[in-house]
DNA sequence: CATCATACGGAGTCGGCACTCCGGAACGCA
DNA sequence: TGCGTTCCGGAGTGCCGACTCCGTATGATG
């Protein structure tokens, strides 16, 4: 690959991401070539889809934040790291935004394999991880699952409203998530 | 007005809460014209702009809903009434995605006053009513705002998941609005 | 039943966006 | 430095959805 196409194809990417961090994957592709300063044509050419630009934007955050969250498993404090990843997740808003954007359409079968699909999963397997840790050590209430984890988050990102309303929202949900009184 | 005018209104009412309903507000004209029995023509007599005929499928189910709240009010079980309450506004999605696209766009000075923010305005009261009776009751967290209550709604509603999930995630919230330990 | 204001239908316009195409640079190797 | 290959830019295409226009139909009224 050439240098230049090499360059043009960062700068495109870090306008995607940049671009649909702020509207969530409806953003134009127009747009995208403007911020990254080069030619419709030459987004088209790196990313020939814009699905596939969306998935490319999305990996990029999705492994920052699963090597995130992995730093945390086996650490102290178990219930405080969820806890954390947990707030984290649901500020990582972009990255969340586009993948659900990105999960919403029928897989198709001819796919290849997909990338966005691998990050996703890898993500979720950390989170996993996060949250059996802290049900083990009493702090998540026990019945709580991934799913769970991932539904509330996917609805706390698209909450559309204040970052202090949707704080509060948080911690309680957070609530909701300790362990129940009986356990 | 003509009679077949006023039938036609109430058909092409009834499609936009239909399309909205599946669709959010993101349902094309054509469709709820089709879906009337109508022409497109017809659709834009009674509502010259979509933003109107989002606004007034929405100001009925608003209505609707805040009527089946009011009944609630001073009734029995406090806390049950809130949580029966919450439940279904989170089902009603519907209304509140249409709701939520609404709302979303910057209020315009030069509207006139706005039949669905005051049908907001009433269910939110109404909401707020209920809130307070579950909280003096000692059956719903004390410090929790209808603001909250709002974005947990708001929230749950955009998270797109089967039903049985947000299900799911709903119990969790309503664990959160439950009152604190230490209360 | 005649008349006409009121409605209707849907082809047509306009704008926006994903995506294509190709003439003309820019790179990098000898 | 010369030259073939790889890239680039951005005007152009096709599609889709909101909105308009006007010839035609139909309800109301006397």
């Amino acid at each position: 690959m050439r240098s230049d196409a090499q360059a043009n194809r960062e700068k495109v990417l870090a306008a995607a991401e940049e671009v649909f961090g702020e509207t969530g994957s409806t953003g134009s592709t127009e747009e995208i070539a403007r911020r990254a300063g080069v030619g419709i044509g030459t987004v088209f050419r790196h990313f020939p889809t814009k699905q596939l630009l969306v998935e490319a934007a999305v990996v990029g955050h999705l492994t920052r934040l699963t090597d995130t969250v992995r730093e945390r498993i086996g650490g102290g404090e178990p219930g405080t790291a969820f806890r954390a990843t947990f707030r984290e997740m649901v500020s990582d808003a972009p990255a969340k935004l586009a993948l659900v954007a990105l999960l919403e359409e029928p897989a198709d079968p001819t796919d290849a394999p997909d990338d966005a699909e691998a990050a996703a999963s890898a993500l979720r397997d950390a989170v996993g991880a996060l949250l059996s840790q802290g049900q083990d050590a009493g702090e998540v209430r026990a019945d709580a699952t991934v799913d769970d984890v991932y539904v509330l988050i996917g609805a706390l990102v698209s909450a559309q409203a204040d970052r202090t309303l949707v704080d509060r929202a948080v911690d309680i949900v957070l609530d909701g998530l300790s362990p129940r009184r009986s356990e």
